[in-house]
DNA sequence: GCCGCAAGAAATATCTATATTATTACATAG
DNA sequence: CTATGTAATAATATAGATATTTCTTGCGGC
């Protein structure tokens, strides 16, 4: 059985402005191309191997989804990075995952309970696991956002699920770019414990009053250490 | 005092490719390109005099905002118009605008309170004036858009207005499209001044809870009149 | 005869290379 | 020191080449 997901950027790239739009992703969310740096066409164009026409399609597309900001006849500039931004994001995200999980928990069936549990053992073990160096973050990235996709995936609504992403997405590169090493610094692992147990109680309540702390607590630590930053 | 907006959107557009931006997304909004029609670049060529570069990069800009779809290697589609996409972008309206509001009265000076009042009165001499033919409502679309908009402009978080402003429009789209007379099937003026009067008394709670009822209205009637249609 | 399928032709989307236009940096005159 | 003109740089747009999809047509098999 096939779940579909919020986001279409599954499957292979078929054409190469979807490559470029990818890559391009990519490279902004891990902070390859830094907050406010210009996108010089000539640049990318080197780095990518491809052409100027599809990266300002990618960029283009990048802008409509707030990681790229276009200045008009003056270039593209991958998108700021500020403390004000990111609690922003953060409170934002809350409200959006709270509302898609409460949506979520009442809908699942089995399928989605399995989903839940899997997810969740993958990061356990990851999570529990010996392998703490730098290249395990990404692994831990990925399991992470494969846990809380698989909570929310019951939500029946694709525009609250979509605007979940989108938000997630950009938590995420704060989260990234502020190098929180968010597994070293919390007990984050009891948090998603709790969210495991309240989602197979359908504990709804339960479940919310976790996210948001869950969500809080990453937003908090991002924005002190953007402050931290800021004041070096 | 210049007061900044979510969206980037005014002044001229200082390229093609903002230019067409611009136009599409209106002929979008408006209905002049159906729902689930097929863009093909030598129909736009010839009907905004603009080359097929420029377009691309506007449509996938617009594909960013969801309101354009991308095939990949077959062309772009503007944005479908079910039912289901009415109910859910009508309730997601409903909770990011409801606290958009609930952040900006607290916040909201006497500037705040002028241009709440001046866009309200505009929005009550149209509503209650004596010309209610077709070109109207274009002119009530703008207003009310203005009239809103002033409600929530003291919200500091520009990522919310950014998300209620992005609603705001595909909800506007859904309005136009399932041609709901608004103005003549419910008491809309009533709700309007319910909402001045709330935001100018500071009455948060009371405020929300009349954005919420307002939105729920729309909402029903769009989905109602999207589903009448389907069964002509 | 009618359906399915395949090959070729037309339409269309996509990409590249090139030309044009705008901005920026710099030098020089006032 | 400011203002203005000029060269260099870079962004943007166009036109044409390439690749893909879609449509059409013709050929067997049923």
């Amino acid at each position: 059985m096939k779940i579909p997901t919020a986001d279409s950027t599954t499957g292979p790239a078929k054409t190469t402005a979807e490559r470029a739009y990818r890559l391009l992703r990519e490279d902004i969310v891990s902070g390859a191309l830094a907050p406010g740096q210009k996108l010089k066409i000539e640049m990318l164009r080197s780095r990518y191997d491809i052409g100027s026409g599809p990266l300002r399609e990618a960029m283009s597309r990048l802008a409509g989804d707030h990681l790229v900001e276009i200045l008009g006849q003056r270039g593209f500039l991958v998108a700021p990075f500020t403390a004000q931004d990111a609690r922003e994001i953060g409170d934002l995200r809350k409200m959006v995952e709270a509302e898609a999980l409460g949506q979520s928990i009442p809908l699942g069936d089995a399928t989605w309970e399995e989903r839940v549990i899997t997810t969740f053992h993958r990061l356990e073990r990851q999570e529990t696991g010996p392998d703490q160096g730098v290249e395990a973050l990404s692994d831990w990235e990925r399991l992470n956002h494969a846990f809380h996709e698989a909570l929310v995936a019951a939500c029946p609504s694709v525009w609250l699920l979509r605007t979940r992403d989108s938000m997630f997405k950009h938590h995420e590169r704060y989260r990234r770019l502020s190098r929180v090493r968010t597994v070293l610094t919390r007990d984050i692992h009891t948090e998603h414990r709790e969210l495991l147990d309240a989602a197979l109680d359908k504990d709804v309540e339960m479940a919310q009053r976790v996210i948001r702390t869950h969500i809080e607590s990453t937003t908090q630590a991002v924005v002190l250490a953007i402050e931290n930053l800021a004041n070096t």
